[in-house]
DNA sequence: TCGTAAACCGAATCTGTTTCGGTTTTGCTG
DNA sequence: CAGCAAAACCGAAACAGATTCGGTTTACGA
């Protein structure tokens, strides 16, 4: 086959194929693609620079679409709230294209975007200065954490081997996407009472 | 070449080669860990299962190394803190091994334990027990953000693109490691203090 | 209308993993 | 202490994916 008279493939086509290639649970590989898309593979190459180009597109599509700018809150802590879940959405809503996503460099303006109003509000919050960009780190870091949960199986522990203690705790222990929901707001709840205690 | 006098491979010695190889920065694969073991390819099947097996391997070495039982400490904060640096020590020590081995299931027994004294600790603390679990699960996933940190370059956000306040604050912030170190020890401490805050 | 570049394809190549059949040594068993 | 099954190694072949290359047709600008 030739130059089809409307282009079937983009960077963006690419993309999105791929994040749903990487979430139907199947490896990223470029043969699956290319079927899904109705192209061979060698096409695919004009669009994107091979494997890990199939990758940054998965990026381009997904930052975007989550984490560009939106109307500003009212309070610090809300505005933080908001923007780390948009975050974490992004990661929970796709782990596995988040996985390999892990290696590569982020220079993307929306995620500049995203740090820029963490600092924004940590400053507002009256967090000595020496201490907001490390904070957004840490943020940033437990967000991820967070995300690769949702990677585990459902039940990360072997009740069998657990202790004692373990073991009465649990019982009625949500699993899944509950515990994974659960454990993002639980953990962005200390961090914020965390730093609250800190600004007092 | 036969069976040799005495056996120049095992799992141990195929997964001490392998997180070698993985923190020299170069790709986890099977020819030059072979070469690097003086060894063929082939003969690394007779120990391991391919190569997921010797990502399997790496982790028999690395858990036993960092997570092994050590005398308790006296109160509950600082046995977090002692149990939580070691597994960050491990992560951190060998951030490339690690990512490798962030698919695969854990079903190491040290990693039971790890959890269990967390419990422990935290039942001592007072908080309500249908809240540990989880708090676990968010302290362990912050540990975990924290070490795929020491992956990225050393600089991450490009100042150039950077927002006013952003920028400011990345004048005199530390990188590489000094980064990445202050950023586990403030999330650590922002982490437990949003426990002490709740158990009061 | 002509020529260049774009969008696609199949086939060939390259890189890395896995399997297979063979050789020698070990260590157990009768 | 022979005999023999299994262990530990090897090289070569098969396999799996990614990448490159040369070709064909169509779009589009000069």
């Amino acid at each position: 086959m030739a130059r089809p008279r409307t282009a079937r493939l983009s960077r963006e086509i690419i993309g999105r194929a791929a994040i749903e290639l990487a979430e139907s649970g199947r490896e990223l590989q470029l043969v699956p693609l290319a079927q899904k898309l109705g192209v061979s593979v060698s096409s695919l190459y004009h669009h994107v620079n091979g494997r890990d180009g199939v990758i940054r597109a998965m990026r381009e599509v997904l930052v975007p679409r989550y984490l560009a700018a939106v109307p500003a809150d009212a309070g610090w802590e809300s505005r933080i709230r908001a923007e780390v879940e948009r975050s974490w959405r992004m990661y929970a809503d796709h782990p596995r294209a988040l996985q390999y996503m892990l290696t590569s460099v982020i220079d993307e303006p929306d995620v500049m975007r995203f740090y820029n109003a963490l600092a924004e509000a940590l400053v507002e919050a009256g967090l000595p200065r020496g201490e907001i960009l490390t904070t957004i780190e840490v943020i940033d870091a437990f967000t991820f954490g967070a995300a690769l949960d949702t990677l585990s199986p459902a039940t990360i522990l072997d009740p069998a081997s657990a202790g004692e203690v373990l073991q009465g705790l649990m019982a009625d222990h949500p699993s899944g996407a509950e515990r994974n929901r659960r454990l993002f707001d639980r953990g962005l709840d200390l961090l914020l009472a965390g730093i609250r205690a800190r600004v007092a």
